[in-house]
DNA sequence: ATGGTTTCAGTAACCGTTCTCGAAAAACTT
DNA sequence: AAGTTTTTCGAGAACGGTTACTGAAACCAT
């Protein structure tokens, strides 16, 4: 036996894959045809095929997707990059990505950022690692110079190696950057809450989820801003409070504003469904009823809305990301310059809002 | 210039990756060095690793994962399936599976199965394909004969291939099937729910979500059965309400249950909340206070729980994810017997239960 | 029968890494 | 200065598949 001798494939640890070679020694035929075989290229005498399945069978074999994916042909994964899957947006989205590569026979993987840019940067090089399909980035992010720069560089880099960058739910990062855009219409969602507050005789709204550089709560914030305009109501920075888009959140900033004194106004816009969520909680702990007392309006249409009773916003969080990876396909099909799409967005009334009698 | 001149490496599509070789070219080595360099696998001369690590920086060169996972030295990944990213119970381990993946510098990827058996063992399949170091498997299913014989075949080819199978919520499949399991105290959890309604007077007592053969609910009922046994309470199979898991059915089973006539009973044990605030909403429509008219308590402490009020049992949802890649992770390295760990439940007081005067 | 197509299956190159050898260069002895 | 050890680096074989290219049957028409 020479030392060019086929050795066993064997890991330290002693475990053994079987291999397309054995599944081909046992059917009595070249590894070539096991392979044409397996993957349907060609039609193979109906004996040879049928000793093939055996053998697959009777060793349970399932091809290395690393040997395949390096082969070059196969390349059947996408990436998701979102702040955290607990939370119901994200999650939704998530779930709308799966569920259309799963459609697309596509394999998915989701990373997390907990929010940070930095980690969603090195995450974004992680994905690239594996070569996908396309790497769909949901969300909000805190988007300064340095992070638009590193992130441009990044897409073409992943433009380069044949993969899209999908831009999930926030806005293009340039003219020149190579990304599909997908996003929500925040500021008219936006705009709609607010009006609708003011048409019911609301004149001083609360805001809750001021995030100064977070793409989505700036638009957000804007709609909010043009509507008092359009109202000709006074537009008082004293009103807009900052935090994050999380429940216990929502439940702080109220907490802490109720502390300070008594409500210096009748509604609440709050930037998503959770701060809102948890605003009124703050609000009922402190004697005050909804929509008795605040009227209130919220972002998202996510499960804590209806068991709240909470007028919102409603946005196709499935879809986005169904709409993300479809458009991303098809334009690796297609080519031509990345598309950018914006879906709209609609109030749904429930009880939480009360004309404010004058 | 014949034809075994190397030719680039272009895809179909015109793309190109960057490759070690145009590193090693760049840098006036060769491929060996740079791997090593990347790898930090020995000191290499400083003049050296400086040349290496410019050009990689000029090119913007990130290793092919494949390449690397193919060759059988890096496997750093780990599968999770779970029903759906959007359910909140799921989503929240799969948060701790992500966030324990990442401290272990793991890539994660996340497959769903909508809940089906069938998809879950195909879902196993393809995640096998990746070879990943641990496949985790989260949560209820139909555990029919024919799914334990399929899913125990998939066990032993994963430890063939040195893949570790957790199951993460759900019990053993058999003493001769190697896998890793961490689960709750189900049974534990709805006693001591169940316990807390008979303590507080009530006697007849509705039980929602029932689903015969899923292994969680099954559980859970057979928690709900034994407190009814322990109090004396009698039995009655009428107030077992068949239903999935979400919050709709949980609507739905109330609301037909109403239809059907006046509450007979006085408290409300749901399998989880969602169920619980998809009832609470139906008893809400049908005039009916919670807890003035009927207690309610529920299982998981999810956000949902804290919005209406909602007494429950904790699981430490998160805790379950992390516990899973730990130990699947711990038992790769020392071997031995696959760990079995079953993480405790307690009750969290809150405002759905009110005493009975008889 | 004979030459020309098809069909079917095998040989071997290749994908982008890592890793084992072994050789060349540098550093150290005496 | 020559021999010995130690670094440092390069050549080339894997890893497990896919896919030209190629040759041998099997089929067909004349």
């Amino acid at each position: 036996m020479n030392s060019l001798a086929r050795k066993a494939n064997a890991s330290g640890d002693g475990t053994r894959h079987t291999t397309i070679r054995e599944v081909a020694e046992r059917a009595g035929v070249s590894v070539a045809t096991v392979s044409r075989i397996l993957s349907g290229t060609y039609p193979a005498a109906p004996a040879t095929r049928s000793k093939v399945m055996r053998a697959v069978e009777e060793l349970d074999y399932v091809a290395n997707h690393h040997a395949r994916a390096l082969q070059g042909t196969t390349r059947k994964s996408i990436a998701i990059i979102v702040n955290s899957v607990i939370s119901p947006h994200y999650a939704h989205v998530a779930q709308g990505v799966q569920t259309q590569a799963a459609e697309d026979s596509r394999l998915c993987q989701i990373g997390t950022t907990g929010g940070d840019a930095e980690r969603e940067l090195a995450m974004v090089q992680f994905m690239r690692e594996q070569h996908p399909e396309a790497v769909i980035l949901v969300g909000n992010v805190n988007a300064d110079a340095e992070y638009r720069a590193r992130m441009s560089r990044y897409a073409h880099a992943l433009a380069a190696i044949g993969s899209r960058l999908v831009l999930c739910g926030r806005p293009p990062l340039g003219p020149d950057v190579p990304a599909v855009v997908v996003e929500y219409d925040n500021t008219g969602g936006a705009f709609a809450a607010t009006s609708h507050l003011l048409s019911n005789g609301h004149k001083r709204i609360l805001y809750l989820g001021r995030r100064d550089g977070y793409t989505t709560a700036d638009a957000r914030i804007e709609g909010y801003r043009k509507a008092l305009a359009a109202y000709g109501a006074e537009h008082d920075p004293g009103l807009e409070v900052d935090g994050t888009f999380e429940r216990f959140e929502g439940y702080r900033m109220m907490k802490e504003r109720l502390a300070a004194g008594p409500p210096d106004y009748t509604a609440v816009f709050s930037g998503n469904d959770q701060i809102a969520a948890g605003a009124r909680q703050a609000l009922l702990e402190h004697g005050l009823r909804v929509p008795e007392d605040v009227s209130m309006v919220g972002f998202d249409d996510l499960p804590p809305a209806a068991d709240i009773d909470l007028t919102t916003v409603y946005q196709p969080h499935e879809e986005l990301g169904r709409t993300a990876v479809r458009l991303a396909l098809e334009h690796a099909r297609q080519g031509g310059p990345p598309p950018h799409t914006i879906l709209g967005t609609h109030l749904v009334l429930r009880g939480s809002v009360r004309p404010r009698m004058p």
